[in-house]
DNA sequence: AAAGGATGGTGCC
DNA sequence: TGGCACCCCTCCTT
């Protein structure tokens, strides 16, 4: 009945005063008191600035690279007569005043800095907030972030509600639909262990569908990873069906030995899991490589459950039909070394059919777990479109759910099908819901910081498939929070049918983004990716929240693979040669002080 | 310890 | 329509 434990989450603590380095150079009439430690977020005089960077040597640099002794540190910056040469481009005559200003990192305007304060990270207020993305005021008093409801918008549609429709729902579909759940099992505790045998960050993890324990995941070097979670030790990786990002991957329903993958190498593969023996489906570059306009890469996968039919999308805003089981049968035969032949010239793949704007990104395809034949598509033309595989031509599609940037990810719900999640780079997740909305509008809107980073696996929001309600979603989150002076990235449970924010975990091995996030088909367990390593997650069974202290207790975490050590009591294979790149170091600090960060954390413990 | 790089979407011309 | 500059709380290697 307890809910959710959550990590108390202090208020953003207010940034420090620190010492600003960077010097500037004004002429004298510009400013006349350059000085102006009084005014620190006041709007600095219109006149620019000129930043002189680094030619005068130690008098113009700024502390920060070093270039200024002590004594000049201690002077604050008056009046510094620099040679007439340092100004170059100014006429000679003119006397100027050398001045210590900040200077923002992401506007270059003066009078405020953007970047970490401690844990806490400062937005440049000259631009719009980073968090809901609308102007006049920052991520720290983002009203969506300290909203109860965490950034929801209300439903748009039926709002006036009271359509003949309505009193149908109301009379026959809402007595039988699912309470909802009175209290939800989050996982929050790293318990079972953690995972580094990737060499690149993490793209894509997947639960066995039968076997309980057994994870798959997929790496930016097109690797994969089955271990088993239960039995650490008990791990096998796949490290040459992909030749790079592993973008989806999904068993074969009728067959749980047999996954499918697609690529960014232009390949879909079918792989017995237990033999590691993989055949090529689909290869999109039979010519290889002649440059990266032509070059094609294959993200969205899903299998349809019926039919046996497998559905690919490229990055070209094409989605490929093939019936798979022509080459499990084929791969049969190369087992077992009857004859060679080549599976591709066998395969059934029809005419790829464009789904999306021509040459964009088709990243997602989700067919419905109720009505396999309808299909949900969403790319990089920032639409979710849904279609019926039965009745696939050029502008066929039934809906098409609109969003002002590039949709992630769209899944339909787990059980009934009926609502639609989606993720978008407008730092917006959406439910969409068939029953009690007509899809033109979504739902629900709930804003959430999972904004575009080219170097990070996009965010996409899941549901949870164990939630009778099907209204538990996790995502990732991108922005920090501090938590008692640490900044950590947390994982969000929210309850998409009132947009709060029902828990975000947080964990101190855990200083990175994690992105990836995959709740476990039947057991309350979350598998996190967060850069090169995994992370398994279980509820906490102490029940006793004294301030988080009893969820200290000593852990068995298993460091497997790239760092080469291992710690607690399992071993860790030693004969691991999968992970070339990496020499076991520590990660060093970041932006912000990571060790520091991670000493503040060992602390607050 | 600081610098650099991998790298995708966007918006402007 | 293509080319290109720009980017913001990354993360890892040299």
């Amino acid at each position: 009945m307890a809910p959710a434990q959550t990590r108390a989450r202090p208020l953003a603590s207010a940034p420090s005063a620190s010492s600003f380095s960077r010097a500037l150079v004004y002429h004298h009439d510009d400013t006349s008191s350059p000085s102006s430690s009084s005014s620190e977020d006041e709007e600095e005089e219109e006149e620019e600035p000129v930043l002189l960077t680094g030619r005068r040597g130690g008098v113009v640099r700024g502390a920060e690279e070093g270039g200024r002794s002590k004594e000049e540190k201690q002077e604050e910056p008056e009046a510094v007569e620099p040679a007439s040469e340092a100004v170059s481009g100014k006429k000679k005559t003119a006397p100027i005043t050398l001045s210590l200003k900040r200077v923002c990192k992401v506007c270059k305007g003066t009078g405020h800095e953007a970047g970490f304060r401690g844990a806490t990270y400062i937005d440049c207020p000259k631009k719009p907030c980073f968090l809901c993305k609308m102007p006049g005021h920052t991520t720290i008093s983002c009203p969506h972030r300290v909203a109860v409801e965490h950034g929801t918008f209300p439903a748009r549609c039926r709002e006036s509600t009271q359509t003949h429709l309505d009193f149908v729902f109301e009379r026959q579909l809402r007595g039988k639909l699912p309470v909802l759940k009175s209290s939800f099992v989050i996982p929050d505790q790293v318990d079972c262990g953690v995972v580094r045998f990737h060499s690149r960050r993490v793209t894509c993890l997947e639960f066995h569908p039968t076997k309980n324990s057994v994870l798959l995941s997929g790496d930016k070097k097109g690797q994969l990873g089955i271990w088993n979670y239960g039995k650490l030790h008990e791990k096998t990786i796949y490290g040459s069906i992909h030749s790079c990002i592993l973008n989806n991957m999904k068993f074969n329903p009728a067959n749980d030995g047999v996954l499918y993958t697609s690529s960014s190498d232009g390949t879909v593969h079918c792989t017995d899991i237990e033999t590691g023996i993989s055949s090529c489906l689909m290869d999109l570059n039979p010519d290889g490589w002649n440059g990266p306009a032509s070059w094609r890469m294959f993200y969205g996968l899903d299998v349809h459950s019926e039919k046996s039919l497998l559905l690919v999308a490229d990055n070209f805003g094409y989605l490929y039909l093939t019936h798979p089981h022509f080459c499990m049968i084929l791969m049969f035969i190369f087992c077992h070394n009857v004859f060679s032949v080549d599976a591709r010239s066998q395969s059934k793949v029809g005419d790829p059919m464009l789904i999306h704007k021509k040459g964009s990104k088709v990243v997602g395809l989700h067919c419905n777990p109720v009505q396999p034949d309808m299909l949900i598509s969403c790319g990089n033309d920032h639409f979710a479109r849904i279609w019926d595989v039965r009745q696939l031509e050029d502008g066929s599609s039934l809906c098409s759910l609109a969003h002002s940037r590039v949709v992630n990810s769209a899944y339909f719900s787990p059980l009934t099908g009926s609502k639609i999640l989606t993720t978008s780079q407008d730092n917006r997740i959406r439910v969409w819901d068939s029953i009690f909305g007509d899809l033109d509008h979504p739902s629900r809107e709930i804003v959430h910081s999972h904004d575009f980073n080219r170097h990070l696996t996009p965010f996409r929001a899941e549901w949870d498939p164990k939630d009778p309600s099907e209204s538990l979603a996790v995502v990732g989150r991108y922005i920090s929070e501090n938590y008692n002076g640490v900044a950590l990235h947390p994982i969000d449970f929210i309850d998409t049918s009132t947009g709060q924010l029902l828990a975000e975990v947080t964990e101190p091995q855990i200083m990175t983004i994690s992105p990836v996030n995959k709740l476990h088909p039947r057991e309350d367990i979350l598998a996190s990716g967060s850069s090169r390593s995994i992370f398994i997650w279980k509820p906490n069974e102490t029940e006793e929240s004294d301030e988080g202290k009893s969820k200290r207790k000593s852990k068995e975490f298993v460091v497997m693979g790239a760092e080469k050590k291992c710690k607690g009591k399992l071993e860790a294979d030693s004969d691991d040669d999968f992970d070339l790149d990496s020499k076991g170091k520590k990660p060093k600090s970041q932006k912000y002080d990571r060790k520091k960060n991670a000493k503040a954390y060992e602390e607050l413990w």
